[in-house]
RNA sequence: GCGCCCGUAGCUCAGUUGGAUAGAGCACCGGCCUUCUAAGCCGGGGGUCGCAGGUUCGAGUCCUGCCGGGCGCGCCA
């Protein structure tokens, strides 16, 4: 059966023709903001005034009295404000979709405009020189919500974390584990320039000395380096558990230049003709592709700026098959962006001048006791990934991080997040979920018995079950719009609103104990409520409890 | 100085890609538990959408210029 809105659509598309309007007309038909004015409306004939050149008033009524309205399922059809055409559905068509969300149940909100196409989602990709903090749980959040908003829109996702183990920070980082090393063993030590103080250093030293009792002393420094990483990994990765996110690939920086691809890059780029030699370094005039200045790729002292592998890393991307990569990164990272895309287009491999997508997120700020906690991994004070989730839960700490758009600064209080914790929102959604759950283990009604089809709807008539419904009914095209948007915040804020609609209308109307024909219509919508919650839930990586 | 992002209620933030009388949570005030969970519901106060222009039927949303905040601008990563 056709939705309403598409047999809306189509109807004032042929009432405009017949009107005169040149053909294809396109539609926009929305949600009025405020339920007085319908369950749809259009601004048709504002846009259409100027060709046809009459008042958008006049052509509305025009528009209407050549609809088919009963075909489309309206109830009513009339022109307000400035020439808007409001639709007010009849109370079978308005729940009509219902059956179709029971029918889709686990999948209704899925789409397939990626058509299994492959797609790497690259986010947190932490330096291995510490535990994850807070910035990086935003980027998780985010990161994994992206991920699955772009299965749940038939893409073939691919979550990479890329490890910048390949600089100067690798041997800060192993020399500051050697110098603890030393402090252990009562031996004379000094933490070097730009090393590394954290106490999870001290563990490391605690560690490698049991595993190493041939090196006691730390003499070894590629041996307490690789010693670092590991344990640091391993740590990052029980941070990434703790928070429920999965990886698929683990990318370290140091291969690219085992496997060369980092000389072959540069020796791609210098035969591409974009390289010139100036004070003894190797540059790319990565001005001819928008940068405000050419970049050093080989410094004097012979060794590679970060961007070489940066550049060598996207290509590795692209080789393996990603024809679409977005990369998840703090704000900060705004200025590797036209770089690596300037190395990229400088290869001349027809790499799309857009790839890789960047969403960037602006700076979480960590507050605690009311001050604001300066995130230093040097000076060792920050709030870890893994605080946060036992502090507050799981839950809580995903739906705290994506209730806000990327692009607003965050402020994490973490005193509050704890006290709030009670009143958080995403109790607040679990809750109407879990609502919703208890209907049909009172009842003792298994909700995938319940045929949609062969009940009366109509009988869902109440304006807080008619409001419910067109939530449920929306879910689709939103997801649709978060995902193209990369935007997980929208769904955030849907099931926020839409949580609020099912306890007021679980509030207002009983279900169990009204009569069959209406107990079963609003056993539909409940369960119809239920599997939208979930779904909406599950994007996000939040949990939908059954009860609470 | 240049580039990117932000500026909406006391606080934290939404605002469906330009629509109608700008919303939610928190906080504050007042009501509601014999009925499927009160982690809930109902009611109330609270706004120069940073400022000034422009685009048009119509601007919180688009353009320009200011003001304020964040981030970046290295032969650091």
């Amino acid at each position: 059966m056709t939705a309403p809105d598409e047999m809306i659509r189509a109807e004032l598309a042929r009432s405009a023709e017949s009107l005169g309007a040149p053909s294809p007309v396109t539609v926009l038909l929305e949600r009025p903001r405020d339920p007085a004015f319908g369950d749809w409306a259009t601004n048709l004939a504002m846009t259409l005034a100027k060709t046809l050149r009459r008042k958008p008033a006049d052509i509305a009524q025009d528009l209407i009295s050549r609809m088919d309205l009963a075909r489309a399922g309206v109830r009513e059809a009339y022109v307000a404000g400035a020439g808007f055409i409001n639709f007010r559905l009849s109370d079978a068509a308005a729940a009509s979709g219902l059956p179709a969300v029971l029918a889709a149940g686990a999948s209704y909100g899925r789409a397939n405009t990626g058509r299994g196409e492959r797609v790497n989602v690259e986010f947190v990709s932490a330096n291995p020189t510490g535990p994850l903090h807070v910035g990086h749980g935003r980027q998780a959040a985010l990161g994994d919500a992206i991920a699955t908003l772009l299965e749940w829109n038939g893409w073939n996702v691919s979550r990479e974390f890329y490890y910048n183990d390949g600089g100067v920070q690798m041997r800060n980082l192993a020399l500051s584990v050697q110098a603890r090393i030393r402090e252990l063993q009562n031996a004379p030590f000094e933490i070097p320039e730009g090393g590394y103080h954290g106490e999870y250093i001290r563990d490391i030293a605690e560690s490698y000395i049991t595993e190493h009792p041939d090196d006691a002393k730390g003499d070894d420094l590629d041996a307490v380096r690789r010693h670092a990483v590991v344990a640091l990994r391993r740590e990052q990765d029980l941070d990434m558990q703790a928070f429920g996110v999965k990886f698929d690939t683990y990318f370290l920086e140091s291969s690219l230049y085992s496997d060369g691809h980092v000389d072959d890059t540069v020796r791609l780029l210098v035969s591409a003709g974009h390289t010139f030699e100036e004070d003894g370094a190797l540059w790319l005039r990565t001005t001819d592709y928008g940068d405000d200045k050419d970049r050093v790729m080989r410094k004097s002292d012979g060794t590679f700026t970060y961007f070489v592998p940066d550049v060598a890393y996207h290509v590795t991307k692209w080789r393996r098959g990603f024809h679409r990569a977005i990369n998840v990164q703090g704000a900060d990272h705004h200025g590797t962006v036209t770089r690596v895309r300037a190395g990229l287009q400088a290869l001349g491999m027809d790499i799309p001048q857009d790839y890789p997508e960047y969403e960037l997120h602006q700076m979480v700020t960590v507050m605690r006791a009311g001050e604001e906690v300066k995130i230093s991994k040097r000076a060792g004070s920050y709030v870890t990934v893994r605080d946060l989730v036992d502090e507050v839960g799981r839950d809580a700490v995903r739906y705290f991080f994506l209730m806000r758009k990327a692009d607003s600064q965050l402020v994490f209080d973490v005193d509050l997040a704890r006290a709030q914790s009670e009143e958080n929102p995403v109790y607040y959604i679990q809750m109407a979920h879990a609502r919703m759950s208890g209907i049909f283990r009172v009842g003792e009604i298994d909700p995938a018995s319940l045929d949609g089809a062969k009940v009366d709807l109509s009988l869902l008539r109440e304006e807080a079950e008619r409001e419910l419904i067109k939530a449920l009914l929306d879910f689709p095209k939103l997801v649709a719009g978060a995902a193209e948007a990369l935007e997980p915040h929208r769904i955030a804020s849907y099931l926020l609103e839409t949580a609020r609609l099912t306890h007021l209308w679980y509030h207002k109307h009983h279900v169990l104990g009204e009569a069959p024909g209406l107990r079963d219509a609003r056993l539909v919508l409940a369960a119809a409520a239920r599997v939208v919650l979930q779904n909406g839930l599950a994007i996000l990586g939040i949990n939908a409890p059954e009860r609470m």
